[in-house]
DNA sequence: CTTATGACCTGATAGC
DNA sequence: TGCTATCAGGTCATAA
């Protein structure tokens, strides 16, 4: 998604900005988990959101991204720096939008460009929001500092010292943001099935060989994703409407009861820390290490 | 502190 | 056709 916005937003100088539905915007004095997510918390009325928060009158200069966060960094007359994080959470998406054309459905934040074409925000389910940003340390320091090390570039000792920390299964270790940034469940079991482990084994019960392996394997399926545009399962495409092609070549992901593409076993379908899990059971034995 | 669990939402699909 | 149940790519608050 960076990669098919930078090409057409990065120079581009926002006109205005419509928010539809003021609970997928958190700012800065909201609660921290967001206005909108926390029914049992929504007290008072909440701030109103002020268009240059969104990047109104900036040009943006750079799109940034931390594991599964996406930040629109522009700037408005010298010197002053604007930035709005965006999560896609499971259904979100940023669309182009061209003049006279129809937003999609669930526009919940628009972002008109002087040339005239739209960004859009949408989001069905609306797991996904935007949080604003008064500077670039709110950035760093109240939203990544929290996440792991970008699972893009992850090394293997630091994975290592990771998860020789915590006695979860190896599966809900990955999927936590906090310990390594930007694997979800797909790419969980597609590396997982890569690195031949079993997704529930504990993490901090791997040895290290078998860690360093999984860390190659992490940085292989996520680059493989990326190449291909990503994972469309059903609603995902990039910001110029194209879907993703890697899901016809998930490993396991997708195809339990379907024979395993390595050795021929029916992979498995079970349930991980609460998520789908798809496993080879002869490739991925907890056993072997 | 760490870990487990239910809640938050809507839409697609399967089954009756 | 229309109803209900089930499931989904993610995270957060809360309880244990």
């Amino acid at each position: 998604m960076r990669r098919s916005l930078a090409s057409w937003l990065v120079g581009a100088r926002i006109a205005r900005v419509r928010v539809n539905r003021r609970d997928v915007v958190t700012l800065p004095s909201d609660p921290a988990g967001g206005y909108g997510r926390n029914p049992g918390k929504r007290v008072g009325t909440p701030a109103r959101v002020r268009g240059a928060d969104l990047l109104s009158g900036a040009t943006v200069t750079e799109l940034r991204r931390r594991g599964k966060q996406l930040c629109i960094v522009g700037r408005s007359g010298p010197g002053a720096w604007r930035g709005v994080l965006v999560h896609l959470g499971m259904t979100g998406g940023l669309s182009r939008v061209a003049r006279g054309h129809q937003s999609p459905a669930h526009a919940h934040v628009v972002w008109t460009l002087e040339s005239g074409e739209r960004l859009v925000f949408a989001d069905a389910r609306r797991f996904g929001g935007l949080w604003t940003l008064e500077d670039e340390g709110a950035l760093m320091w109240r939203h990544w500092s929290r996440l792991g090390p970008d699972a893009l570039g992850v090394r293997a000792p630091e994975l290592v010292r990771r998860l020789a920390r915590t006695s979860r299964p190896i599966k809900a270790a990955l999927l936590d943001q906090g310990v390594l940034a930007g694997v979800g469940n797909i790419y969980a079991d597609e590396a997982l099935f890569l690195a031949r482990v079993h997704p529930g084994v504990r993490a901090d019960e791997l040895d290290g060989d078998t860690v360093r392996r999984l860390a190659g394997c992490v940085r292989r399926v996520l680059r493989e994703g990326i190449e291909a545009g990503g994972s469309t399962l059903r609603d995902f495409r990039d910001s110029m409407g194209q879907p993703g092609r890697y899901a016809k070549r998930h490993r396991v992901y997708g195809r339990a009861g379907e024979a395993c593409r390595r050795c021929g076993t029916t992979i498995e379908g079970t349930s991980v820390g609460q998520r789908t899990t798809a496993f080879c059971p002869v490739c991925q034995d907890a056993g072997g290490a």
